[in-house]
DNA sequence: CTTATATCATAGTAAAATACTATGGTTACT
DNA sequence: AGTAACCATAGTATTTTACTATGATATAAG
């Protein structure tokens, strides 16, 4: 049981390259399926995602390239996600459902918004010290 | 973005429904599917999962049924998503990986098995309260 | 102004997963 | 023997996934 797609895993990775940018610099598609070992042509279409969502600001044609659109410290994982996949919801209806079950599927659900609601900006420094630890 | 598949919530329906069945009697597949509103041939397709995963005893033959293997506090809604969706997992290989990704994607692996570790028998005691106070 | 270099948009597609239905076999109580 | 249940397997329509392919459009540099 995959509980993400590589969708969301890629996108994350792309978003975390850009952020780490230096001078947040626009990166060529190029660069950061490169950095990421992504398909090209893959990665554009996530990246015009991503886009969309208002999440990066492109610039065409030469020199151009992808940068975030706001600071890496307001942009939340949980937004990646659900730019790429959709907003999070456990499926349709009330499938089988029991006042009881909903009740404990709509807590799993606030509890997993809460679980990716964390800055790419916070991934570096919360994740860090484990470099330090082997 | 479903973060669930409807095997899940079907899945933990019916079992949430035999652990409520009265003294522990075997339910029929019949009564369960009534109770629950899922497919009478699909749910018994899930059944037979989670007695594969040692969670449910069946008996065969008239007056036969299902019931569950363990005692209802012994019994994980993780245990039951893990046997009807196979083990939990991010996705293959390390894709688009980082090393801080790596370690970022495994410390949700493990928030998300600590969100369904719920016993069966917790179901109850934990969401009822919240009916007295709408 | 042309050319090279980018993104942008859309269509197609093989493979897998999902959510079932259908059919017949096996077991066991009456 | 008959009937009520579970058991096992195969089939299937639909959707999703993870891409590839093609060409259009925009922009900077020469």
């Amino acid at each position: 049981m995959a509980f993400l797609s590589s969708k969301a895993v890629y996108g994350l990775a792309a978003m975390y390259t850009i952020s780490q940018a230096t001078n947040a610099r626009t990166m060529r598609v190029k660069e950061i399926a490169a950095m990421t070992h992504i398909s090209h042509g893959y990665l554009e279409q996530l990246l015009s995602s991503l886009r969309k969502s208002n999440l990066l600001i492109s610039t065409r044609g030469a020199q151009g390239g992808y940068k975030l659109a706001r600071n890496a410290n307001q942009i939340s994982v949980l937004e990646i996600l659900e730019a790429l996949e959709g907003p999070f919801y456990k499926i349709d209806g009330n499938l089988g459902s029991s006042a009881i079950l909903d009740y404990f599927w709509s807590d799993i659900e606030d509890k997993m918004c809460t679980l990716f609601d964390t800055k790419l900006s916070e991934l570096y420094r919360a994740y860090q010290p484990y470099f330090y630890e082997i």
